[in-house]
DNA sequence: GTCCTTCCTGGGACCGGTCCCGCATACATT
DNA sequence: AATGTATGCGGGACCGGTCCCAGGAAGGAC
């Protein structure tokens, strides 16, 4: 249909070897040459067909990324820091929203090893033991952002959720909260677990025993976090503040709260973790244990294309932990009156992976 | 490297063709060797190559998505709607981000062109149109989504923006409004001059003839909604409502606004537009006028089919327009007090696109 | 002048599929 | 028995590039 390298290669009066030369910037070509091929190209408007190039050379210039669900701003401010430095590296992503059904995304995963993909970034909760060692012995390399598979040896970029945890717990014992409630994610999921360790950690360092009454397990979402909360209001149990898994349950937290007729953070102080844009509204002031968003996606994309590359080619796999930030602002009562604006979340430049190797 | 069909071949002890004619599901082979190719499929555990396919059937099976920035609510919920059809027409998405910026997103389609996508929705904002007759040129089908260019005859679903400035002043005005401000979005997007004219039929309608000075332009962002309403409110003009171009600017008015210390609604009624997850939290309950951000991804994506397919191949561009919805909450004053969660975005089935030809 | 490099270029196998064409066999038709 | 037709399968050109290999021309060393 298009004109084809062969047609550029008549044109210019050379072969297409020299045409193909051009295009990949050998330095052995006259300039002249160059020069009449350059124009050829531009005369009949030619562009390379990537399909044929990545046919025998085996790099397709195209990423996976598998996710979730991109609605969810936590997981598309890591879709944007993979994007960016995919765009870095003339690399295209190939968005995959799992919605964390296992069968769908196994369904992509083929689909993406058809296409030849250069590497694949999970972030996605569950994932299938087996694709992963399918996706090893195809030699396809892929790493984790926001979260790890404890049993499977690969490249992740997580936060350190349990140190987030302890932060969150730590500022509300050092406010003088006693009773400290803790709104789980589902148990399944690592992050969730690991901030639950932080918070014990927190308030066994305050002389305080845990108290399993005042966990309950939610979804993730605002729905689950706003039942959570209701019917840990509905016992009684004297709490003055809760420590949210993410910010959505907090969201919910807070209108259950509020709904009771109840003040936060006079009533109840609230901390939520993940800072999502909603967190630093005006109306919300949401203090929060703020995770790299970004530089999550952004590094993992970092350290898949150095094994793209080949550069860390057979490197042990690395392990990137990177700090959370308590954010405080209004829900805990040490509200400073200070606006607080998106602040520029995309770094000019990303820095280096921090070595960190397991 | 992996295995090839030649391997199959080999193996089940057939042509290449016969195992060609396996994956394609072609009728016309005999049961037993049907059986001994899928066996040797599973055996060798290959996997076609997607590459090798597309470059002679001319399909890729993948689209393309050009967006100003995922990490946009609405736009990510548009992409989500994008990537559901997408993946029901065993498709992928490429993701590309331009924020805005032309020369970003004229590299993008070079890519997207090279890599033979099959077609390509447009989000973004600005869009060159040599790039489109390029487009045009080389017989890729591309839509735009949520936007719509003027003079370039092309697929479009929007939603009828007009209506909804009108909606949204037309709220305002039988509240008793009639100083009613208007936040712009920036003066070149057609959607936020589509809404202002909107609100200048309202307003007429109501006998008010629209004041230049309660018009002030902004950038779509919460920053520019904060600094546009202060000015506003510097000015004392009287204004007892405004009316948003978009969520995000009703966020930063809302911000101008309790920063001065005047109460919504009793002192400034506000009204946003696209209705994104924020504004239906508890603390905000923001008066908005919704659009349909899933429907109009899928509907797009599901146009963009239909020229590939080679359906509507020939025909004229059509034009969906997707009605606005009021969604009454408490920043105007008419606060239900009924919870307002998430509502169900994803229909399990997407309408046919409604007919409309332009 | 001969030989060796270095630079530039062309030829052609190859990447891994699809698909057209042609052939063989089996069965129905006249 | 001769002819026609449907089914099942193999051979090989082709999609549009890359890249190895070989060869010619030019320049330097002897």
């Amino acid at each position: 249909m298009g004109p084809t390298i062969r047609d550029v290669a008549r044109l210019a009066g050379v072969s297409k070897s020299t045409v193909s030369r051009v295009l990949n910037g050998d330095p052995n070509v006259a300039e002249e040459t160059r020069n009449a091929v350059v124009a050829a190209i531009k005369e009949i408007r030619y562009t390379p067909n990537a399909l044929a190039r990545g046919l025998n050379t085996r790099k397709t210039g195209t990423i996976g990324l598998i996710i979730s669900d991109i609605t969810n701003p936590f997981h598309a401010e890591v879709a944007r820091g993979v994007e960016d430095l995919a765009s870095d590296f003339d690399s295209n992503v190939i968005l995959c929203n799992t919605d964390g059904r296992p069968k769908k995304e196994a369904a992509y995963i083929d689909l993406l090893v058809e296409k030849r993909v250069d590497g694949i970034i999970f972030t996605s909760v569950k994932t299938d033991e087996s694709d992963m060692t399918n996706l090893r012995s195809r030699r396809i390399p892929f790493v984790f952002a926001g979260r790890t598979l404890p049993d499977v040896a690969a490249d992740s970029v997580v936060v350190d959720n349990i140190l987030g945890g302890f932060q969150a717990a730590n500022h509300l014992l050092r406010l003088g909260h006693q009773r400290i409630a803790y709104l789980a994610g589902p148990s399944h999921v690592s992050a969730s677990m690991d901030r639950h360790e932080g918070y014990c950690q927190a308030l066994r360092r305050a002389g305080i025993e845990p108290d399993p009454q005042l966990v309950i397990e939610g979804d993730f979402k605002q729905e689950g976090g706003y039942r959570a909360m209701s019917a840990l209001l509905d016992r009684s149990l004297g709490i003055t503040a809760v420590f949210a898994a993410n910010d959505y349950m907090a969201m919910g937290a807070l209108e259950a709260i509020y709904e009771r007729g109840l003040r936060v953070p006079e009533d109840i102080a609230v901390v939520g973790f993940d800072d999502i844009p909603f967190a630093r509204l005006h109306l919300v002031q949401l203090t929060t244990v703020a995770q790299p968003k970004y530089d999550i996606g952004a590094i993992a994309a970092r350290m898949l294309f150095e094994r793209i590359d080949g550069k860390a080619q057979d490197e042990p796999s690395r392990r990137v932990v990177l700090p959370p930030r308590l954010v405080i602002r209004r829900t805990c009562g040490e509200y400073l009156g200070q606006r607080d604006f998106a602040e520029p979340n995309r770094p000019s430049r990303v820095a280096e992976p921090p070595v960190g190797t397991t």
